[in-house]
DNA sequence: TCGCCACATGAAAGCGCTTCCTACGCCGCA
DNA sequence: TGCGGCGTAGGAAGCGCTTTCATGTGGCGA
């Protein structure tokens, strides 16, 4: 590490305004317009206050700043869960476009948190709106929140709350045609439904295109990793009445339902159909690869901190609530298709 | 949405300490020693205190807590980018032990940025203290930080800056060993290894592993991403004195590698072995299933937590310097192991 | 019964910044 | 020559909180 010069400033260690206006000559107000813009100064003004940030090193403090413009300039996100691909994706694109309007991001995951409804009301204090993923907080935390702008992703509407979510139903009706035109008739659904609203209207579109054709699947709760996966697979095939069809609702409980089938002597996409959603990077490098269902993660993300971005800026009062695109994506694992 | 009390207040809407102590009829300074036990309260007014907080719904501004405290509670993170698995793990385990330790997380990802060194100056102005992952930002910014606690991971020392990393050598030169055993002779390394420390890490230790046996192998230059690691495979495959390894930097190149070599007519772990580095979800569902290392990424997020926040409590004023052990993850894409 | 001390509490001083309001030159016009 | 206006800059208030310092009250020992 080079030798540095040691900045300058009060015993602290910490250079404030009050130094800089100090070096340069003037008051500290014309060391704020001359850093923001925010009002006409001369221009050899200018030039000697930078010289001065420059020589010292002057990073506002942030607090200052924000108590005083009343703004944090900062978004939160609050996750389940950052585990798995979906939403690294989704803060990816959230952080993007949080950062392009000026925003920094703050996360807050709840998993495995002794008090997530205090954990956001903590946040609530820090940022300027937060964007809240599935359900991981109350209804009523959101509602307590009230003032504050608040957009739910992937969770259904609440009110006047903006929301931003992925059209499930049409890809999960589709699915269930897709899977019907195979000619497959014992589906057997795996997943919570009640544990995520998604995955209910999953449920409930695959149930509509399988019912088109007169199927009734079966439904046996799961949780959303791989070894729920393969877990509550193998029971349903070692159980009598065999299902022909294993419909996941994610691509990890699916991907774990494959290792079950092939450890029970099933050729998968043969045998028997397995499909997922989400279309992991898993999915397309499975063999076989995985029937599942995209969802545009990181346009979800980027658009929750656009509406966000309206709230906050009261460029929109009214609520939005937005639905995005999801796309069936036909792979071999639930039949070949030569 | 259920009908809200709304939270009496200044005009702007916002609840404020002023509006505590005179609904309790107290001062100020007794509302802040109740909420934050920092003084003994007698037992009475603390509960007036919190009914009061309660009825109003009174959330502490953060800015003015900070700017008071003059801390921020909050820790920054920058990455180089957020997709792919291996950074989404990181950032879990790092806010899963910041949070423990009671600072929120904020996140900067500079990929795509125009000024990556002006968001990391300014993420400085919010936390008190920070991650930086890999070389994100330039030696410089860092030292220009002087003051602000900073740990660097995935990325070579730098000085006294405290340092958290995989130990990639010793998996590298057991995966050369391993690599040799098979009798492969005609290796061929993925990646860019001037694109990052860690990388060139490995390939040093993978080149030391092969050494041994009196190997040499060659090298050609790879963009991260699966994508890249189809295309440059599929070029040295069509080549003269096609290698019998290929040796990727990491998972999604090796990914990418397989699908070249499938294309090509190969298969892989008979007629061609195929390596990667990160053991993510993909290497273990891929057929044939990629033999990898495994590198503790939600650990190398926590300790990165601790680590910093020893230095941000002044716990510890001595550099620290944490190497955690990887593992060599064998399966068939390398050859065959009955 | 008196005085002292510990405890509980309030007043007020900042923390570092933005911004309103005022003051000062200086130019141009009458 | 005198006055209004504009461009520029400084003083000072205040954002919401923590913390120091001073004050008041009750209980205790003498």
């Amino acid at each position: 590490m080079k030798a540095l010069p040691t900045p300058q400033g009060n015993e602290l260690g910490t250079v404030t305004i009050y130094d800089v206006a100090a070096l340069a000559g003037v008051g500290i107000a014309t060391v704020s317009r001359a850093m923001n813009g925010s009002a006409p100064v001369a221009d050899a003004t200018r030039a000697r206050v930078l010289a001065a940030v420059e020589e010292l090193g002057f990073r506002p403090s942030h607090a200052g700043t924000s108590l005083a413009a009343r703004t944090h300039a900062a978004n939160g996100i609050v996750f389940p869960d950052l585990s798995g691909p979906y939403y690294a994706e989704v803060l990816l694109g959230y952080e993007e476009t949080a950062s392009r309007l000026g925003r920094s991001v703050l996360v807050l995951a709840t998993h495995g948190r002794p008090d997530p409804d205090a954990a956001v009301r903590d946040l609530a204090g820090r940022v300027d709106g937060m964007v809240v993923l599935g359900r991981t907080v109350a209804d009523e935390v959101i509602a307590s929140l009230a003032g504050l702008p608040v957009v739910v992703v992937a969770r259904p509407e609440l009110g006047d709350v903006d929301s931003v979510r992925t059209d499930g139903l049409t890809s999960a009706r589709a699915l269930g045609e897709h899977l019907a035109g195979h000619g497959l008739r014992h589906i057997a659904l795996l997943g919570s439904p009640e544990e995520s609203p998604d995955v209910a209207e999953r449920f409930l579109g695959i149930r509509e295109g399988l019912g088109a054709h007169g199927i009734e699947p079966t439904e046996t709760p799961c949780l959303f990793d791989e070894a729920s996966g393969t877990r509550v697979a193998a029971t349903l095939l070692e159980g009598r009445r065999r299902p022909d069809a294993l419909v996941c609702a994610n691509d990890e409980i699916a991907l774990g339902a494959i290792v079950a089938a092939e450890g029970a002597g099933l050729r998968v996409g043969h045998d028997i159909a397995i499909t997922g959603w989400d279309d992991v990077m898993a999915a397309r490098h499975a063999r076989p690869a995985l029937t599942t269902v995209r969802q545009p993660m990181r346009a979800l993300g980027s658009l929750a901190a656009e509406v966000l971005d309206e709230r906050i800026t009261a460029t929109r009062t009214t609520p939005r609530h937005e639905l995005l695109a999801t796309d069936l994506v036909v792979r071999d694992s639930c039949g070949l298709h030569p």
